[in-house]
DNA sequence: CTTGACAATGCAACCGGTTGCGGTTAGAAT
DNA sequence: ATTCTAACCGCAACCGGTTGCATTGTCAAG
């Protein structure tokens, strides 16, 4: 690979001069910027971007940290979306995205940690902070720009953060249910130790509270967001009996689809008996059976805003203090109905 | 930031020494290897990697281009797949993964081109590659692993790929349909610019042909891998009345979930009037309505692979040349039956 | 007691761009 | 004709690790 030293050496001037010339700095005369644009052709330089990154200080990159272990992690639709937005916006402005691969728990502090330690990106989005680690306090420390997805539990002005209101629109959700007359309603949450699922949890309590319900503790279930985590679930409440719900909400659509295969194996007819709500908004719900209603969340416009966010933070080196909201949707289909007489 | 000089002062050592110290080099006595780690854990220092990619000529990234301004790119089950075998390769072997969006046609290219120019990346995964542009060709000159998805249409030796057996297997699943007496098979096909959906539609034409079908123009059509495009096949190819398809084969499930839909609005009865198959496996696909015949493409299984050859490549510094190819599947479920008589 | 071998560490150049500073030159102002 | 200004460009240090080579120290063999 032909260095920027090369290109002076053919064009006969100063490797600094190379230099100004594809950064586009002034003070470069119109026969000199020829010769060397002539002389990188001929010898095909490109500059190194590495080199570039070290005395900028500035690597181009976004930060994402994705927990790879878990497979189901990758059939749902939350991951995609977040990857939508997150491209769209890095590309729009030149930046791209560095995606970590984390195994347990802790590990995706390790990971984090350590993208942001070695300086190989300018900028992270923290997509799950955990309630066991410490990853934002961990972030403080570093001078680096992140934005965190859905409101820390511990708000302070110094974080950014985009939400989606996640106890809100459950409560929402739950109201819904509770209008179609619903009250043995069950909760099927993610990972328990994942700020969102908490959140969650936190409106499904506050609406049956404020309609008089008493939740059973066996109608909240946790199905780490995998499709079998929702047919597990069912499985276990079913033997309640009579006291087994007549709705389900579920975290995302993809425990709401093993919900639903879960009531199809055992002939519960979906909505007449058992109503069920999926979360994210997927396509699957949209064609499942039946037709699956769902809390719309846009990951993708999360992401793109938390993105330009960073990006902004980045360019004009301050802090990242926007804290935002997004609206949910919640889109009602075929498999919510009246709860049975 | 302390840097590796902060923490050799402080040890009261050469900067070299930290750097042998960090990098596991031998010859480094036990006392001083522990003044260094402590100067290290006090001062809070992690190694640039910059820094040591510039040096080391290695980045520890693999890089992979997603045309990004599809959005129902996302929105099928081959990104996340795609990702989730990249992802877990690259973890386990300490990599992390560089995803770069693109725009246009030639913008694939373009970025790939920046990545690899710009050395950003020690390997390069190539998913799509397009006719209209010689991305191959271009990757050949710059001395970079990179591995292809699919079989290149141009192959040689000196190249590494992945293969799914696109032809074989969408023959295989035309012959499927014809065995259930369909004679009037629909393709229903990507993006026609890219080389999978040429060897696809290679393999349905085999198919016809060798049942002696000759199939009309207007059976093929393309949807270019979004929902819409299965669903506006469908429009136009119903009109062609008594000679309109009574099968549908489509080469992502996004489109086949498209044509389930159009021909639901219809009130056509699948599987009794008209068959559809779609591909890729997806999670949405088991449950649609009727559940979808799919041909599985292990696409993580795929990309892991890629994966692997191309760390292999990057720590021998031998250039890939391994081709594989791995096997598909096809699900049969209920929106496939015998054709109307 | 010398010599040799090898462990341990320092020195300095290097990876490939970037940039503050200073020198040169040409044209404009006086 | 002289001075001033600003465009243009070279010089060299720097970003933060890495590594071949040189040097010192130590211990065992001769």
């Amino acid at each position: 690979m032909p260095t920027i030293r090369d290109v002076a050496h053919r064009a006969g001037v100063h490797p600094s001069t190379v230099s100004r010339v594809f950064s586009g700095k002034p003070y470069i005369s119109q026969a000199t910027r020829e010769r060397v644009l002539e002389a990188a052709e001929a010898l095909g330089f490109q500059p190194n971007a590495i080199a570039r990154s070290l005395t900028l200080q500035r690597t181009n990159m976004l930060a994402i940290v994705v927990p790879h272990v878990f497979d189901g992690y990758f059939d749902d639709t939350f991951f995609p979306q977040v990857m939508r937005g997150l491209l769209q916006v890095a590309y729009k402005y030149g930046y791209r995205v560095l995606v970590g691969g984390s195994g347990g728990h802790m590990d995706e502090v390790t990971q984090v940690y350590d993208i942001v330690g070695s300086r190989q990106a300018d900028g992270v989005i923290v997509l799950s902070h955990r309630l066991d680690v410490d990853l934002i306090g961990a972030l403080l420390e570093f001078n680096i720009p992140f934005v965190v997805m859905g409101r820390p539990d511990t708000p302070s002005a110094e974080v950014a953060w985009v939400d989606a209101q996640d106890r809100r629109y459950t409560a929402e959700v739950i109201r819904y249910l509770i209008g179609l007359g619903h009250r043995r309603i069950a909760f099927v949450g993610g990972d328990p130790d994942v700020a969102v699922t908490v959140e969650r949890l936190l409106g499904y309590q506050a609406a049956l509270e404020e309609a008089g319900i008493e939740p059973l503790p066996e109608w909240v279930d946790y199905g780490f967001f995998v499709e079998d985590g929702g047919y597990q679930a069912v499985q276990r409440m079913i033997r309640l009996g009579s006291r087994a719900p007549t709705a389900y909400y579920a975290a995302n659509d993809l425990m709401a689809l093993g919900i639903l295969r879960a009531l199809r194996e055992r002939h519960i007819p979906v909505p007449e008996a058992v109503s069920v709500v999926g979360t994210n908004g997927s396509l699957a719900a949209a064609h499942a059976h039946p037709a699956l209603t769902t809390l719309f969340v846009p990951y993708a416009e999360m992401t793109a805003r938390a993105a330009s966010i960073l990006i902004r933070s980045i360019q004009t080196g301050e802090k990242p203090r926007e804290q935002s909201q997004v609206e949910c949707q919640l889109i009602i289909r075929a498999s919510t109905g009246p709860a049975p007489t």
